[in-house]
DNA sequence: GGCACTCGCCCTAAAACCAGA
DNA sequence: GTCTGGTTTTAGGGCGAGTGC
């Protein structure tokens, strides 16, 4: 069936002409009309086909299914989600990528995203400003839900959420927004964390502390570090407070200039195990043997810390199991029993400390 | 003025039945239309606000401005793609999180994005099927075009993309896709990288190579290795496969088995610098000195590379410039010139060899 | 500057079809 | 042949915005 562009001066007397302009609008895609048509069943048919598979007989659906595969059919989730008012899309926000948690967190997630039937997009964001414009682009995508880490977003971006009536979630710490969130007791972590070091013997402990935009993850660590170092008669606590930038050289100024301010430190207890790696090389830059001049902590169980020489005792916690239990209660409805919201933690004692 | 739920008893008397169904089916999310209302101009004008602003006076823009504003209207970008075949939406697709130049190519990516008025979404992928799945994800979504790293990509990936006529880039290596790739000349680099290790004098020389799946940034190097190898008498070349998985424990296994194999080894290139940092930390716990009894040289300047002790040598490239370029290449419509394809590379030359 | 139509799909309602009882 | 119950089709109206006239 060949066809030109119409001439529009005869537009009014040929019929040609609204078929030539809807076809010129056409993507050219496979739509699912195509299905059904190839299927030889009606566009109901082949749209429950996708819906509600138990609505068509077995045999039917084959032929739906069958024709969508020669085709190559893909689902035009943006069609679906317009008419229909939900979205199969979940948008997940992460703050870093240096952060191998996440990318267990990530795997947590995609699992529960495929046993839903739910599909993932990724955006980072380290500044309050990115964080809005990502979640704006998720929203503008009308995403069915959005899955956040850490307690601390720019008003701007829960505004967002909530005037739109985004389904979201806030995940990593305990207790984040009552009922609903997933993680662990980072409190209850850094008290146990603390406690080691105190009951190796040392009293002047120092801690890296993490501030800055986006990083309530760090929050509620601190006061636990005071507490449980004022239960210790003769202890004493130093805070060292760095940027939210969580990398090497972050670590090793940070031990530079504990060292400085506080030779006598025995202690240091870093946000992340990266930092605690750069802490860790700037140890073994001044010849200062770790743990016996000074002991190191980390934080995340990142896979490095298994690895430096010597190996870095740190907080374990179960960044998979975070990941799946969010996606699965951010949407209520997938009759799923919600997963416990504590997914504990672990100290994992190695040879740091 | 209040509305509640329409009495379904009462369904058939009521006019309200077919006000309440499609009250029902509303998003109630703020649309176009109400922006319009607001501002007392047309649907049309509204339109032509946001996408071709100069078509309005400039009283009338402002007045659509500020009714956006204060109803807090977002744009539906679902909406809006399905109308105009258009969508602003670029998706990104990463192997891995534990790359940190990743970091430096999203910002890249993100800046041409701003740049261009686009958006980005991601997605990561390790294998076949996970890149398959992603790539489907994002067509679903009917995004505008796809930015990919490397050029191995399983045969689903590219046949989804080229059917629905998706517009794509491959970026990373030289020479990709002839023309239309961005990246470095991967196989100079390692010539350069064998040729450093060679001058200090060294004749014994271990390459580990990753392979598998989704790893073809990596196969252009082992050539040029073998090559520069064998163009000096006297030197031997050893070659130790890995995994794909980058981790700081495959490059302390690897190191290990190349130990095993060949003691006499004077040097190790590694395919990224957590390869080589865990290939150091392994040298570390058996007591041999870097560079003295043996060199390593690693691969990609992540931030580790620059804090071990000692530091290492690396090949630094320019992540951002080939993030940024891709975008750019990506939609030829731009309007701007595409930068070169080329975006470099540098041997820098640290501790560690 | 505005009207009518379109994008691809969902959804409701009601009618049509197809067994078997 | 009518009734029944499940399956499939027909018809039409959206969803929110862009486009051509």
């Amino acid at each position: 069936m060949t066809e030109h562009k119409a001439d529009p001066g005869a537009a009014v007397l040929s019929p040609a002409p609204a078929e030539a302009k809807r076809r010129s609008r056409q993507s050219g895609r496979v739509t699912l009309a195509a299905v059904a048509r190839r299927a030889g069943v009606s566009l109901m048919s082949a749209s429950n086909a996708f819906r509600c598979p138990e609505k068509l007989r077995s045999d039917t659906l084959a032929r739906v299914q069958t024709a969508a595969r020669e085709l190559g059919y893909i689902p035009d989730v943006l069609a679906g989600t317009l008419a229909s008012g939900q979205s199969p899309v979940v948008g997940v926000l992460l703050p870093t990528m240096r952060n191998s948690s996440f990318e267990r967190y990530l795997s947590g997630l995609r699992r529960a995203a495929r046993e839903t039937g739910r599909r993932i997009i990724l955006s980072f964001a380290d500044s309050p400003e990115s964080e809005a414009e990502a979640v704006e682009t998720f929203i503008g995508l009308r995403v069915g839900g959005v899955v956040l880490i850490g307690g601390d977003h720019s008003p701007g971006t829960l505004q967002l959420l909530r005037q739109t009536a985004t389904p979201f979630i806030e995940t990593w710490l305990l207790p984040a927004d009552a009922g609903k969130g997933v993680g662990y007791d980072a409190a209850a972590a850094m008290t146990a964390m603390t406690g080691l070091h105190l009951q190796a013997g040392r009293r002047v402990l120092a801690l890296i502390d993490h501030d800055g935009a986006l990083a309530a993850r760090y929050r509620l660590r601190r006061p636990a570090f005071e507490a449980a170092v004022a239960a210790v008669p003769g202890a004493r606590g130093i805070i060292h407070p760095v940027g939210a930038t969580d990398s090497f050289s972050e670590g090793a100024a940070a031990m530079a200039a504990i060292l400085a301010q506080a030779p006598q430190v025995r202690a240091v207890i870093c946000p992340t195990d990266i930092i605690a790696a750069g802490a860790l090389f700037e140890c073994q830059r001044r010849g200062l043997r770790v743990p016996q001049d000074i002991a190191i902590s980390g934080w995340g169980n990142y896979e490095i810390s298994g690895q430096t020489l010597p190996a870095l005792t740190t907080v374990a916690l179960d960044a998979e199991a975070i990941g799946h239990a969010a996606l699965l209660r951010l949407m209520p409805g997938s009759g799923e029993t919600c997963p416990a919201q504590d997914t504990g933690f672990q100290i994992l004692r190695r040879d740091s400390a």
